[in-house]
RNA sequence: GCCCCCGUAGCUCAGGGGAUAGAGCAUCGGUUUCCUAAACCGUGUGCCGCAGGUUCGAAUCCUGCCGGGGGCACCA
């Protein structure tokens, strides 16, 4: 609002020169509080009005007035805004009481929907940090895609197929033991898993095994399928423990294999399109004018891949949800694989095929290097989650020790500190994973904006707060950056989502949290001469502390 | 070899054409007769990988180089 009034008044004194869209997209906040609230550098407009900056800014800052503005002025090439500070207060107060938890909502998606590829893990392998980099993400996605009014449908589409599972049944009749293996499931069958790409190196024999197996189970051979469900039931219910702790729930799970009898109809229909060529014994699509290497169709055996896989999937989701977008939340070592897939089912002439996105991430390393399954080099992500929980446990045993419901509360902040952990980072970035910045609780965490939180709904509590006692008439500097803040969640909200980067919402958190606790601290709330308008003031915060969190994700216990 | 991403404080990271480059952690010091000290305040920190170029203005855009990572059809 009031930055679309500085831009309409610059505007009308600047006249058909320059227009009002330009000048709003110029318009920033300065850099520091001091210099103002809204600020418009006049650098540009030099050259056209043959003018220098400085005196532009002048000239600009004596003409604009309105009740808006407490004050307007010229700093170097800048015109300085500073707002109405009990003004845009009262409105601001206002908006968030009248709208609750739905403040920030939009209705940019309205009517539409998204689709979400999430998770995604591989049977028989540990849950690593990497797939809670998908897990959180597309979480932390789809919730602010719900917020900007679209419809979601997450998709977990687990490994379950692929040469891999060959060589693990190749490994299990070597070295299986179906007793460890029911005890702990995962583990031990990654323990063969590993062991058998040891040994391969030694026998390369191995591998041939391997294949035969994949064969015999694409060949639903009895014995192998039942290996194979038995492996997949077993990883799922690992795999619901974890998704439990995170509080994930998926519209749709399944697996690659799903698609195993629906692939010859997608291979028939690039046929007919006319873009299936054969090389080198396979089948490919070429890409030679998109500048990408061939996208692989069926090998020279005969069997498919999982491009063949991932096509057929797109066109099944297209079919059953009619998506206006659909989203990959996968790692980027998968770039080309997506780019591939998109312009085959183009070439196949999907126009729909534009509006699928991969969304990457960065890998979790460990000490600067990919961490492989192979190698048994995996981190696991049960076991830091359970540290985190132990951690935050002793944390509320120090602390507050007579804390009710302390499990819960553990659990709460010690899954939250993992998830914020993740989500803060520029998703496109590679992350080094550190146990030890992981379980840390105090600064840029979770656990600090959970305990703002805390905080903060305490003193409602203790203050019998109710909000239909509510007055948006605040008059206090204390809390004016905060206020600023809050007025900026919806737009965070959007552009959060518009980049499919929830960092944002968790950088906006931070700031947002940390202004309410210089506020806090310089203030006296109880027995305050404003008590009420402070009361009213902290609720609105915590409304939208609370809702920022829970689109990550993470929940907001009301004591710790 | 080719393609993509990254290089900012001791560490982990923001900033992605505009003002004196910022946070957190770590260091050191201070704040509790007061609403949760998982907090707040103060303190120090930078050839923004290197070299050119574009621009009134470059950490930011372009080119080259160096360093790290990822990918490049029968793994997914």
């Amino acid at each position: 609002m009031e930055k679309h009034l500085f831009a309409l008044q610059v505007s009308h004194l600047l006249g058909e020169a320059f227009s009002r869209e330009w000048i709003y997209e110029q318009i920033e906040i300065p850099k520091k509080e001091s210099m103002g609230d809204l600020s418009f550098p006049c650098f540009s407009l030099a050259k056209t009005l043959r003018k220098n900056p400085a005196s532009i800014a002048v000239d600009l800052a004596s003409h604009i007035d309105h009740e808006i503005f407490s004050e307007v002025k010229a700093t170097g090439g800048y015109v300085n805004a500073f707002l109405n500070q009990s003004f845009i207060t009262s409105h601001t107060l206002k908006q968030v009481l009248t709208a609750g938890r739905r403040y920030g909502e939009h209705d940019i998606g309205k009517g539409k929907t998204v689709v979400l590829d999430l998770s995604s893990p591989n049977i028989a392998k540990p849950f690593s940090m990497g797939h809670l980099r998908s897990t959180v993400i597309g979480q932390a996605i789809s919730h602010l895609a719900e917020k900007c009014g679209y419809k979601t449908v997450k998709i977990n589409y687990i490994g379950d197929y692929g040469t891999q599972f060959g060589k693990l049944l190749a490994a299990y009749h070597k070295w299986g033991d179906p007793e460890k293996i029911q005890k702990d499931p995962i583990k031990e069958l990654t323990k063969i898993y590993v062991q058998f790409h040891e040994a391969s190196k030694q026998d390369p024999g191995l591998i041939e095994e391997g294949r035969e197996w994949f064969k015999k189970l694409e060949e639903n051979d009895e014995t192998a399928l039942e290996l194979w469900r038995w492996f997949k039931d077993a990883s799922l219910k690992e795999f619901d423990k974890i998704y439990e702790l995170l509080n994930i729930s998926f519209d749709l799970v399944r697996g690659e294999a799903y698609y195993n009898d629906k692939m010859e109809k997608t291979i028939t229909e690039i046929m007919k399109k006319g873009i299936l060529e054969e090389s080198e014994g396979a089948q490919v699509v070429r890409l030679d004018e998109e500048g990408l290497p061939p996208c692989l169709i069926r090998k020279s055996n005969g069997t498919t891949t999982y491009a063949t896989r991932d096509i057929t999937s797109a066109i099944d989701r297209y079919d059953s949800f009619a998506f206006d977008e659909s989203l990959y939340v996968v790692g980027h070592e998968q770039t080309l694989h997506f780019q591939q897939i998109k312009h085959v089912l183009q070439k196949m002439g999907y126009s729909w095929a534009d509006h699928i996105h991969h969304v990457p991430f960065g890998m979790m390393l460990k000490e600067g290097k990919k961490m492989s399954t192979r190698q048994g080099k995996t981190i696991l992500l049960e076991e830091v989650l359970q540290e985190a929980i132990d951690h935050a446990k002793q944390n509320i045993e120090l602390k507050n020790p007579d804390l009710p419901d302390k499990q819960k509360v553990a659990k709460q902040v010690g899954v939250g500190a993992v998830i914020f952990h993740d989500l803060k980072h520029d998703r496109k970035n590679d992350v080094e994973f550190s146990l030890e910045q992981m379980l840390t609780f105090e600064g840029n965490t979770a656990p600090y904006l959970q305990y703002t939180y805390a905080r903060a709904t305490s003193i409602l509590r203790r203050a019998q707060f109710d909000p239909d006692q509510a007055t948006d008439q605040l008059e206090d500097s204390h809390a004016w950056t905060a206020i600023k803040l809050i007025r900026r969640f919806p737009e965070v909200i959007e552009d959060a989502y518009q980049n499919y980067d929830p960092s944002r919402v968790a950088r906006y958190l931070l700031d947002l949290a940390k202004s309410f606790n210089q506020y806090y601290a310089a203030t006296k709330i109880i027995g305050n001469s404003q008590e009420q308008a402070h009361l009213t003031f902290i609720y609105t915060l915590t409304t939208v502390l609370q809702e920022g969190l829970s689109l990550l994700g993470i929940e907001t216990p009301d004591e710790m």
